[in-house]
DNA sequence: CTGAAAGCGCTTACAG
DNA sequence: CTGAAAGCGCTTACAG
């Protein structure tokens, strides 16, 4: 179906070894003439090299593998996107395998190591702390992840969650605020814990504290925080102040706060994570902290290609976070206000237990 | 580095070339004291066979080439996922390649081929009507594509783009609308076009004309739906509905008209397109369109690997699109509303042309 | 049940 | 400047 080097020679007249040697644009192998045949010979058949043929011989194909979790996620697809394009831009191809629920890493693993890619990028937070996918991983093959693998020999990029955190809460306490909740990602995650962490040590350090029953454990989903949200707005008085951990559940939160009756940033500030497009044309458009997905995929790509030219790599680079101020945000109302329960909140008294 | 089947026959004891044959599972090939060694040796060794040099024999390799837009976009995103899922559950691998600015859809096209893929999902409504494209596309290479590619001989798989414009249109002329504007995406753009063409047919069915200047094009995004939706607001009367072709332009128009002094649905309906998991959470829930873009990628995989397989696909497929009803919509405001402008519109008089 | 031959398309020394 | 040899790792007939 596809013409081989053997028809262009035979087409052209000369070796297949003099073609291929002319065709790879090795200098001074032919007579001006020939060379000229050989490449008009190629066009005329519509050559395309065998990228298998030519990794065989070289042992290795320009192929780096991406075993990501599914692009639904937005996080996930903006990591690629900024990954791909530095593969892409190194002229090599991205083989991309990805993990769908109940499919085995492992083997996802082996199809990309069949195909003799050079090295992997592991884009798979729901694989996080997977240790059957972590013994798999050949210390032979370069690789860097995204997000953390046990054993700590897995070179890591992302991005400063404990700073995130801590951002939120300066600005909620520069602008006053002391009754803080917080809406966060799967318990079980990093990216959660070091979030949480930042978040409630920037704040005890401002001397307010942010007890267990502030915080809402949600999925990431705008669906799970509204939940989340409403539940703990059912039980308690409300905060002055949300720190959602990504803009999806942000968007969770403002809903779950409109139908109690709560405004924003009137009765209540609300600050997300990620800054994700969006953000900015929410109503009101949402405080955030921006993550930078599609730079943090570029770098983890950078690297892995620097580690497949066989250079040394860092075991693990964050990129910094910055907070992002729009109108969701403001001082926390005076306190009378927190007498007189929200609209539709149910009656309450002060003195209740937070 | 890898072992390989040469090691491992070594190691048990036996040619290669029943090594080979056990490794593949042939029945009956060796007994099985002989094979038990075969994949003990296997084992020991870590051998992963190599499908470059199997792909080399098979003048074909597993693997199905994905050329597709940037993963930024959501819908993109989605796609790949429907698709990734059945690519890699029907056990192949997807070599992706992600259209940057700038870069040739030519020599993407081309790298796919190297790799001897066995077929071409298309997923770049960027290129769409790029002829360039159409011409490389070899006709014994099986693609399929999710946008229009000029010359009609591949197979297309989408969603019904003029039944979402007429569903916008029923849903809004059952409530009573007759002052309706839409945003749309680039006016060169097929989807636009048809989403366009299906609200205006059958807003004229209902006896509602969509003007010129009631139509308002952006690029996709919220930021350009917003500043569009801006421009028309100061020059003309505000519309009792607009229908915005994709939620996150619906996302832009619910801020231009909360600046200008318009509640939704009270003073004016919007109704988006897509469904995208957070219009459910907007303030209001958002009453949109749902497009099935994993379904429709999935199904477009499912064909491609039809047609790998020698089968006859359709020449044009669309799936169904459906609207969902939230709270974004309601029945135009009553008539006299008209009289008085909205709080921080321009004074402007009813009989000014519209 | 097991092995030797041929070949997939290509590249890389090595000769002339 | 051009060609013949060897080999990458594997599979597929074909013999024994």
């Amino acid at each position: 179906m596809y013409a081989s080097i053997k028809d262009v020679a035979a087409l052209a007249g000369v070796s297949f070894q003099t073609a291929s040697k002319v065709l790879n644009g090795q200098p001074g192998v032919a007579s001006p003439a020939t060379h000229e045949r050989i490449l008009a010979a190629a066009r005329s058949l519509g050559y395309v090299p065998n990228a298998l043929a030519r990794g065989l011989v070289h042992q290795v194909s320009p192929t780096v593998g991406i075993l990501s979790d599914d692009f639904s996620d937005a996080a996930i697809a903006r990591f690629v996107t900024g990954a791909q394009r530095e593969v892409d831009g190194a002229g090599h191809s991205a083989l991309v395998v990805s993990i769908a629920p109940g499919s085995d890493p492992v083997s996802l693993l082996r199809r990309l190591q069949e195909h003799r890619v050079q090295g992997v990028l592991v884009v798979a937070p729901s694989l996080e702390g997977n240790r059957r996918l972590a013994a798999a991983l050949p210390s032979s093959l370069p690789v860097v992840s995204l997000s953390s693998i046990p054993g700590a020999r897995v070179p890591l990029v992302g991005s400063d969650h404990g700073r995130t955190g801590a951002l939120a809460a300066e600005h909620l306490l520069a602008l006053g605020h002391r009754r803080i909740w917080t809406v966060t990602g799967p318990r079980r995650r990093r990216v959660t814990a070091s979030r949480l962490r930042g978040l409630r040590d920037t704040l005890a350090a401002g001397g307010v504290e942010l007890p267990d029953d502030a915080v809402a454990e949600a999925d990431w989903t705008s669906a799970g925080a509204y939940v989340a949200t409403c539940r703990l707005l059912d039980e308690q008085l409300p905060p002055t102040a949300v720190f959602a951990q990504t803009d999806l559940m942000a968007i969770g939160v403002l809903r779950a706060l409109s139908e109690h009756g709560l405004r924003v940033p009137d009765d209540c500030s609300v600050v997300g994570c990620d800054d994700f497009d969006v953000a900015e044309y929410l109503t009101p458009p949402l405080t955030t902290v921006r993550v930078p997905f599609e730079e943090t995929g570029a770098r983890a790509a950078t690297l892995l290609l620097d580690s497949m030219r066989g250079e040394r790599i860092p075991l693990r680079e964050l990129l910094p976070v910055r907070l992002v101020e729009r109108a969701s945000t403001a001082r926390p109302p005076p306190p009378a206000d927190h007498d007189r329960p929200a609209p539709p909140a149910p009656t309450t008294s002060l003195g209740e237990p937070a």
